[in-house]
DNA sequence: TACATATGTAAGTGCTTCTAACTTTGACAA
DNA sequence: TTGTCAAAGTTAGAAGCACTTACATATGTA
């Protein structure tokens, strides 16, 4: 009886779980074919319903497109909080995993990590916002550790920026087409130890 | 008489220059309202031509976009020409320039910058491929100079790509909408200069 | 069982990119 | 000076898009 009543699949008039069914199709769907070429439509065609269904989950592109990052953002803080878990708090090593942790997951979802930060409409999602503030008061906090700093100073900003900026930047790089050939041979995770050194040395 | 015959207004059937018009409108539009808000018939609105018109000189909206990537392209390498004139060759100065002018570029034009490392169509542009090669080789040789090294090695590989992805990640960071409140009060010259001095080290 | 509400559809509006067929203009050869 | 052609505009329209309105159907609850 308890089985009858969950009917996901599309054998009735209503879908069940269209939603997230939306949100799925369009996550698939921007991560194949790019952010420029995705389209609402697109997504109905997936999911199996009509054009004005989405309308009564969502106001707007825009906003099934936010849904979608907010879910991205939320399974990179999760795959962080994993990484994490096997490093000594304070170690070197835990910030090169935060380092290594965000390029994984820009190659894993590009277009997820593209759209999360150049979204389309920024003041519109306050929940990016608050992600980023939560994981970036991780890694000074992280930093601080490793300085041995008491307190999150001027130098533990200054530091936690400059890993930031690298980290960011290195994984923005690997996604640009046709730069192979100016990556250099040294692995990722080793340049990152390397640059870890020289960002919190004295 | 020769002044009759540039008719640069629209004084006349022809347009006299509408490839131009159209680059400029595009990329002022663009840069006013995002790559996600800019359509050719805007474009063709500033320029005041009919929506049919743009397909004489390009084959695609995407074809139009690249072309005004490009021509930016052209912007920032002759900026940094500029900007490399006042400083010594090899000396750290003129590398902490290149940084300088990387992220004020990104700054002063923010939709060119991001689209050029996110364009839509990506292997059909080779002007972009071949532009990134000619600038990085750029840091790559003042790298290698700065380290002293006889020839461009694993070394000045590694140091050249740390420096690209700081850079890189510095910019894109500085467009993100909301992250005032990350940014330490260090101005970036400084950081950029700090940044030098580490990577640059043994 | 009645009914309010949630969630779907069909149809249509106005915008978009891009094409096809036609018109105007300028350049150049006779 | 004039005839012809290619270049560069036009208008009209096809196909696809985001989104709205009005309507249909299912679900939960009194």
């Amino acid at each position: 009886m308890a089985t009858e009543q969950t009917k996901n699949s599309r054998d009735s008039y209503h879908h069940g779980d269209l939603r997230d069914a939306l949100l799925q199709a369009t996550r698939e769907l921007i991560e194949a074919k790019g952010r420029d070429n995705f389209s609402v439509t697109d997504a109905c065609r997936l999911a199996g319903v009509s054009t004005a269904a989405p309308y009564k989950h969502f106001k707007s592109k825009e906003e099934m497109v936010n849904a979608v990052i907010a879910d991205a953002m939320g399974r990179h803080y999760a795959s962080l909080q994993l990484d994490l878990a096997g490093h000594e708090k304070g170690s070197k090593a835990r910030i090169v995993a935060m380092g290594l942790n965000y390029v994984d997951f820009a190659l894993r979802e590009p277009e997820m990590f593209k759209l999360r930060f150049d979204p389309n409409a920024p003041e519109e999602s306050p929940v990016l916002k608050e992600n980023g503030t939560l994981v970036y008061n991780l890694v000074k906090e992280e930093v601080r550790a490793a300085l041995k700093e008491p307190e999150v100073n001027a130098k533990v900003e200054d530091r936690s920026y400059m890993l930031w900026c690298f980290v960011h930047g290195m994984s923005y790089i690997s996604l640009i087409p046709d730069v192979a050939d100016k990556r250099p041979e040294t692995p990722v995770a080793v340049l990152l130890d390397d640059i870890a050194d020289r960002i919190l040395a004295d």
